[in-house]
DNA sequence: CCATAATCCTGTACGC
DNA sequence: TGCGTACAGGATTATG
């Protein structure tokens, strides 16, 4: 499931790929990709066709391309505007060269796809593209729960007091993500101003984890992770946690996450594969989430399952006691 | 402000 | 073999 770890390999090879390509096309193979324009697929193409894609940007599990409109002739006044994805349960985003991609079969769950000319910026060449440059290229959309979705949106200010944002720059968000906080990688993140707030929330410490307003990027693998470090129950109520245990569980998620990023992110059922169409490993040195039964590599006991959330919570009843 | 539940979706795993 | 059910889970919305 694609967490921040996930995203941010996606960001990564997004960058390598398809910064400065102009949108040539989209195609839209199902509607509920773009269920959040009002306009649906024509929206997406009206506003996608003739921008050149200028950065890659991420916070949390919110991935967005900069456009630069001025050759679309925009008329929309003010910040920019961006191609927001969310890569919900299950996206994949996929580069190939249109040769290929149209020699052979479409993945059964495509959603969409965007045609990207070459790149005539004049930019770098990168070494490690499996295409050059000057080559088209279609970006897909593959996702098979649909949980995922791509909108183009207007990019605004932070609203000022956004959580863990003290003390640098507003960066430009798309409208919709907005009210996502900074992300535990994000190098203006404050971790005793992100600690403060979590002991200030009054429910459990997992839950406050998994809440992206909070801090953004923990999901419940990674949340159950870092907890397993911190030995913190996951229920725990987050007022009851030391100053210095709030710090650890926000250190441990940080740390848990950089891992994951190292190995190229977590992967279960080859649902989730990276730009490239290789899919992360980490899953090999998860701790407690998915080894309901196995001993602890800590202490020995075994791990217990608790349901939480409508989810599912994995710790070691021994090493992480609810206090 | 906070908690809970429902919602969206599809593939897999499992019991019978 | 097949059928029904449970489960997986992020973000949003509704409701208490």
């Amino acid at each position: 499931m694609p967490e921040l770890p996930e995203v941010e390999t996606v960001r990564a090879g997004l960058a390598d790929h398809v910064l400065g390509r102009v949108v040539a096309g989209v195609d839209v193979h199902n509607p509920r990709t773009v269920r959040r324009l009002p306009g649906g697929a024509g929206q997406l193409a009206d506003e996608l066709t003739g921008t050149r894609l200028r950065a890659a940007v991420r916070r949390g599990k919110f991935l967005w391309l900069l456009l630069d409109d001025a050759a679309a002739g925009s008329d929309a006044p003010g910040a920019g505007s961006a191609l927001l994805v969310h890569l919900g349960m299950s996206g994949q985003l996929l580069v190939r060269d249109r040769l290929t991609a149209e020699a052979g079969a479409e993945h059964p769950h495509l959603r969409a796809r965007l045609h990207l000319a070459p790149d005539d910026s004049g930019r770098s060449l990168d070494a490690d593209a499996a295409e050059a440059p000057g080559v088209p290229v279609v970006l897909d959309f593959v996702d098979q729960r649909t949980f995922g979705y791509l909108a183009t949106d207007r990019l605004v200010a932070t609203p000022d007091g956004a959580p863990g944002g003290l003390g640098a720059p507003d960066p430009l968000v798309p409208a919709s993500a907005a009210h996502i906080g900074r992300d535990l990688l994000d190098p203006a993140v404050d971790l005793g101003v992100l600690a403060r707030a979590l002991r200030g929330r009054r429910s459990a410490v997992k839950r406050a984890l998994l809440d992206q307003t909070l801090v953004s990027g923990v999901g419940n693998i990674y949340a159950d992770e870092a907890l397993w470090r911190a030995r913190v129950h996951p229920e725990q109520p987050a007022p009851t946690l030391s100053a210095r245990a709030a710090r650890t569980v926000l250190e441990s998620a940080a740390e848990v996450m950089r891992a994951a990023l190292v190995a190229g992110g977590t992967s279960f059922d080859a649902l989730y594969v990276n730009v490239n169409g290789a899919s992360g490993y980490f899953d090999r040195s998860l701790e407690v989430y998915g080894r309901e039964g196995e001993p602890c590599s800590r202490c020995g006991a075994p791990v217990r399952r608790a349901s939480f959330m409508n989810r599912s919570s994995h710790f070691c009843s021994r090493c992480q006691r609810r206090r």
